[in-house]
This record gives structure tokens, C-alpha cells and sequence, in this order.
DNA sequence: AGAACCGCCTGCTTGC
DNA sequence: TGCAAGCAGGCGGTTC
């Protein structure tokens, strides 16, 4: 599922593909996306990601705003040819963007563009003392608050677990029970594990893609998601899995305390 | 207010 | 082999 790596990983290879160009036609192929409206003629002066959704902005201060959710995703195609399981498209002079999504949880809308800045983004405006604030007191599990996108931007459940493994501190943890020193470990190991991913092109663990259709490497990194039965690299002891708030959860026993 | 739960979806896996 | 049931999960909405 596209987190903040994949959601970058589009955004990069959109922005060098599409912009200043020129929207020829755009056609929509699902009836839960019947609403937008043809973006025929339209040019794209921006690519922008926020958090895990993606905003291309157009010349006359729309934006359209895409979120994949699950199984969503963007292809670049030079020819008209429908995959399979797409939902909507942008055809550009050179090619087209398809929006595949066989489950058709992920969202298209055009909106009024507003200018907002990088708030709660991890790589923007976050700034750690301001969350305590604002949540260090709240009695959720970490994992539950490090999802939850009104907190912090981008980090899903992938990313999640693995973060929480190698900051060595228990998903099921609550929050008002965390030392600075771990908060700081989280922290930090938030902002590696995922520039890292970046750098890889995201996790290709079931069927993110690039935009070119490419699997991601950072799949090769995982240490816990994914992982259950097999041996911990630090400690050697079993990788598990447990249901936290009905969602699949990775971690090692021996480091996560 | 804050935490937990539900429904949206459909391909894939599991079990009989 | 075939078919039905169960599973997966981000997020907005609802409920407790």
C-alpha cells in the first residue's frame, strides 16, 4: 500500500513527466469517480505530495488531488490501452496517466487550491516538542498514533512497524508512558526509515509499482513487516505478528519492549 | 473528548 | 476440483 516513500517515489516521477504540460482529455471509467470533471485543456504547473496523497496543480488554481489508499496506483503509458482495473485517465500529448485501483478505494477530487504549508509533514514544519503538546499525554498505543494522518503525515503500517522496531519500543506501548529519549528515538529512526525507503523507490511487498510499472527495493530492508517465523537480526530470537486495532502487526518480542 | 469500531471494495488464500 | 468463507486495510463516519 502507497505510504509517504511510494506516494514521493509518484510525485518525483510525475513531477519530470507532466509539468507544464498540457491536459488534453481526462476520462473517468468507474462510477464512484463520476464527478470530476474533464480537466481537458488544463496545464500542470505543479506535483506536490502531502502526506500520502498527491496534488497536481493546474494553471487556472484547481488542483487535482489524488489519494490511492490500498491498491491504487498511477501509470504512465505512451499507448491508450486500458490496463486492467482502471478507473480513470489523463492523456497528455506524449502518453497517458492511468488510475489503476482493483479494489476502487482510491479518491480523485478537484479542489479550490489553498496554499498550505508543511504542517505535521515529517520532513517539513514537524517539530517533536510541539506533538508531546499536543499528544504526549494521550493514552492510545504509539503505533495507533504514529498512523493516525491528523497526528503525523505518511506513515502507514509498513513503515510503522518497521520505525518501531528499530527505535526498539513496543507498538502496543502508550504514549504517556514514553521517555523523551525514546520519543527522540522514534523520531529519528522515523526520518531514516523512510528516506531511506525514498531512496529505494518504495516497498514492494504486494503491488506497489512506480510509475513505470517498476517494483520498489525497499522490500529487500524489512526487518519485521512481513517477517513472522523468522529471526530477528539483532537479537535472533522470532519475528511475530499480532492484531493492534484490527490491523496486522509486526514486530520482535526480544526488542520491543 | 478520545478511543474503538464499521463499511467501503474485490482479489487472493484457505478450508472443506 | 470447485466453491464459499475469510482476510487484507486507509480512512471517513459513527458509536460508545
Amino acid at each position: 500500500m502507497p505510504e509517504l516513500p511510494e506516494v514521493e517515489t509518484l510525485c518525483r516521477q510525475l513531477k519530470k513527466k507532466i509539468c507544464d504540460k498540457r491536459i488534453l482529455n481526462t476520462e473517468t471509467f468507474d462510477s464512484k469517480l463520476a464527478e470530476i470533471k474533464n480537466m481537458r485543456g488544463k496545464r500542470v504547473v505543479a506535483v506536490k505530495r502531502a502526506g500520502k496523497t498527491i496534488a497536481i496543480d493546474l494553471d487556472d488554481g484547481n488542483s487535482i488531488v489524488i489519494h490511492l489508499r490500498m491498491t491504487g496506483r498511477l501509470l504512465w503509458q505512451k499507448i491508450s490501452t486500458m490496463p486492467k482495473y482502471s478507473r480513470w485517465k489523463m492523456a497528455f500529448a506524449d502518453g497517458y496517466i492511468f488510475l489503476v485501483d482493483p479494489r476502487r478505494f482510491a479518491t480523485v477530487r478537484v479542489v479550490r487550491r489553498k496554499e498550505n504549508g508543511a504542517d505535521r509533514e515529517i520532513f517539513g514544519d514537524f517539530e517533536l516538542t510541539e506533538l508531546l503538546k499536543l499528544h504526549g499525554g494521550r493514552k492510545t498505543k504509539i503505533k495507533t498514533l504514529m498512523m493516525d494522518q491528523s497526528v503525523v503525515k505518511g506513515i502507514g503500517n509498513i513503515y510503522a512497524c518497521e520505525i518501531l522496531y528499530r527505535a526498539g519500543i513496543h507498538p502496543e506501548r502508550i504514549v504517556a508512558t514514553l521517555t523523551a529519549a525514546q520519543w527522540r528515538k522514534i523520531f529519528s529512526q522515523a526520518k531514516n526509515v523512510l528516506k531511506k525507503a525514498i531512496a529505494k523507490r518504495g516497498t514492494s511487498i504486494s503491488d506497489w509499482r512506480d510509475l513505470y510499472g517498476r517494483k520498489g527495493e525497499n522490500q529487500h530492508q524489512l526487518k519485521v513487516y512481513g517477517q513472522e517465523g523468522k529471526k530477528c537480526a539483532i537479537c535472533g530470537g522470532t519475528i511475530c505478528r499480532i492484531k493492534l486495532s484490527g490491523r496486522g502487526t509486526y514486530l520482535c518480542p526480544g526488542c520491543q519492549k
